[in-house]
DNA sequence: ACCGGTTGTGGAACCGGTTACACAGATAAG
DNA sequence: CTTATCTGTGTAACCGGTTCCACAACCGGT
């Protein structure tokens, strides 16, 4: 590996005049410039990034932190990210969390000893010390904390559609799958829901799941089958439990949507391909990532803002496993 | 930030005594080293890996390079690679190369820029320029190269398996789904199944798809039986494409497995939770993962390795989108 | 001819670690 | 008692960049 002395060397002038001439900052003879090009081309020299970040105490690197990158919402997410900081010559450090504090704070740990410029992350734990002391700028992605830096979208406001649909479509024996205690949008999702089925007078059962896996989610799915047998509308917490729920009805006989209704949330890509297809409150994942990566990339240029907790919408996405709606 | 003078200076002692009782090199009395530990603790003093890095020419960074994290496939591979390494003390920059050769060459570049010890990469041009210049150890990811580390499955045996499987169910008139042209597993999967079918002398028709997209996948879906209407047995070049087919018979009014058989490829979570459920020819993608990661670790520590081209197996995983075998 | 500003360049300190080397005291062996 | 070895520590060079500062040549204006 070539270095900046090694192109100097080769170009006959000091290192002080190649980082310049490379980096733009200050003046350089145009010959001396040619001469220089030439070296690098030569000894197809590349900058070595890390002696830039000592020095400078800053990278080009952030940090990106999901709970689980196997659960479809997360990569759309990720994605979005990921193009944007592409496009601003950002690079990503990656970690899963699994929603866990410990793992969760190593990560940020390493992410600092690697002097990324900023953090995204999507935790339960926003107001722990971990991001409270840390000295460069983090956005909280798919999940709030007051006054800080954060890209999300209204679950409440989301649970609530959820049931106010499943309501005019003619569901009145719901059951609300209510999600992983410690999931914030999980839980606000829930309240949302519930608060509308109680404002229309519509009592509901509650299935309790704890986690957001494929393989676990069918177990809900029997579950909440075996103990509301007569359930004709399902709001889950999310696509991937709404699909396990979907193939369980199916697998019992029902019919969807005349028999049970269902609606999930998220809008993963899965979910038009199901059959049938699903209903579901739809989150602009992809767009919230991209948006998220926007406001961090101008929170490390120190671009001033007009907001930082930025609220994304969450639209009722009609397909076939609700019942059209009586006007 | 406290950088390791502070310790030294709070601890009384030089920095050499500190860096080596960190790191466990060389001789440190046990008063000393009791010093240092409560003036690292006190100082909350974590090592600047960069600066590691620097010296050492080595950081603990891995590089992962998949094609698009968006394509349900890749996150159980990105889940595999990421448990292993973060088990090893790695971590990982990432990005997407969306199966290009210009952005692959560019992160390429910037990983080596940031000293990463390794790179894991899922590309279609294993034998470029750009890994054989590289002086650090590769593995390619269900990509295969001669002579290099490569974790992959066998994609032709996979294709044999899937037209063998539907021939034996009863197909007499298969559609096969190409599949990209410039991604090779895609391209075995098709040419096993091909020769397969030949073997038993079942003719069949091909669409060409080019890309394996969600939304696209829909696309190849009508057009397969918009121009081969009376086809009985679909080999998908993956799963989305599988689940498609699916979505779009169904929607058809034909019956599966009754009208036509599906068989996709690498079972990704979704596929057993579709209607029907999907069967398909199983790859262990996370195991995959973290053999990979597993083998570019020991390339990375110089272990010696009996073998560096890990063919995983692939295996025919029955479900409800084929009928049972006729004996 | 003199002065101030612009242009162009190099030397060297610095970022925060690691490690080669020197050295001193303690201990063990002969 | 001498010498070799082990223990414990500090000094300083080094990794590969960036940037401060000094300095020289050149320019135009007075």
């Amino acid at each position: 590996m070539a270095t900046i002395r090694d192109v100097a060397k080769r170009a006959g002038v000091s290192v002080a005049t190649v980082s310049r001439m490379i980096n733009g900052t200050g003046y350089v003879h145009e010959d001396t410039r040619r001469n220089i090009e030439t070296a690098i081309k030569e000894l197809q020299y590349t900058p070595n990034e890390v002696a830039r970040s000592l020095y400078k105490r800053r990278s080009k690197l952030t940090g990106l932190l999901l709970p689980d990158i196997t659960n479809p919402f997360f990569p759309e997410l990720a994605r979005g990210v990921e193009d944007e900081m592409q496009e601003h010559e950002f690079r990503i450090i990656f970690g899963n969390s699994d929603e866990d504090r410990d793992k969760e704070q190593e990560y940020i740990q390493t992410f600092v000893q690697n002097n990324v410029v900023g953090v995204i992350a999507s935790t339960n734990y926003p107001d722990s010390d971990v991001y409270r002391n840390l000295n460069i700028p983090v956005v909280f992605l798919d999940r709030t904390a007051d006054n800080s830096p954060s890209v999300y979208s209204d679950s409440r406001e989301g649970g609530r559609i959820a049931a106010r649909e499943i309501i005019a479509r003619g569901s009145r024996r719901v059951t609300v799958l209510q999600g992983p205690k410690h999931i914030r949008p999980a839980q606000d999702r829930f309240k949302g829901a519930v608060e509308m089925l109680r404002e229309h007078g519509i009592s509901c059962s509650v299935i309790q799941t704890s986690s957001f896996s494929f393989t676990e989610a069918g177990t809900w799915a029997e579950q909440l089958f075996r103990e509301y047998p007569d359930t004709d509308g399902v709001i889950a917490s999310n696509d991937i439990t709404a699909a396990a729920v979907l193939h369980e009805a199916l697998r019992l006989g029902k019919r969807v949507p005349e028999d049970v209704q269902v609606i999930g949330f998220d809008d993963i890509p899965l979910s038009r391909i199901l059959n049938p297809a699903l209903t579901t409150i739809r989150q602009p994942a992809y767009d919230m990532g991209r948006t998220a990566a926007r406001l961090l990339i101008s929170l490390i240029e120190n671009k001033p803002l007009e907001q930082t907790a930025i609220q994304m919408p969450v639209t009722f996405t009609e397909r076939d496993t609700t019942r059209k709606a009586v006007e």
